[in-house]
DNA sequence: TTTATAGTTCGATATATGTCAAACAATCAA
DNA sequence: TTGATTGTTTGACATATATCGAACTATAAA
């Protein structure tokens, strides 16, 4: 837990978690739906929106995958991310004992 | 939320938080009693479960502090210490949306 | 095959963080 | 007032982290 936490606390990753869980349907944050319109962003994307270079993007998202937070797919020349739907429970779990 | 996240993210400062939300009454993490037989714990009881000095406690006790995760008060000699009630209802709220 | 686009890896660097020892401060007890 | 206990502050240091530019890889398009 403490390294899904240190994930998460860095601002630029915090912001990639946020527009991850918003970028599914309305209201079902942590879950995506690969057959919906929009399932999943692209790192390129993700980087627009954080004014960082791409290698940090990169980073972000290696780190981010690393601890479970999200997962990602190749597309293309793209490649997919989303937030791994058993995570947000497992957070909400966590502080619920 | 990244700061609160930061502060988690160290295992002696996670650790800190486990051990507070569990010296309550059970079933009641989160929330305390300051008529309870247990309402909070002595920065000495906390430290001496956790293998560093006096000053790494500190510190880490001044930085769950400074971000509003713990709540201290002078109790005689001692510290006591003890879970913000407010804040786990915070991070339960980030997770559900 | 050549060019363009998307992303990763590597190396360097500046900053942040965790930790300790030593000194200090605050409370209590003799 | 003296000594013991509890915790904080300060200064130092080693490690971790965020970031970038440059070089590299992979896919697609011409």
């Amino acid at each position: 837990m403490a390294e899904i936490f240190k994930a998460l606390s860095n601002p630029n990753r915090l912001k990639i978690f946020l527009r991850l869980t918003t970028c599914c349907r309305p209201g079902t944050v942590g879950l995506y739906d690969k057959d919906a319109d929009v399932d999943a962003m692209f790192v390129g994307d993700l980087g627009r929106e954080l004014d960082v270079g791409k290698p940090t993007v990169s980073h972000h998202i290696k780190e981010l995958r690393r601890v479970g937070i999200i997962r990602t797919e190749r597309r293309g020349q793209n490649i997919a991310c989303w937030v791994d739907p058993n995570i947000i429970e497992e957070l909400k779990q966590f502080f619920t004992r």
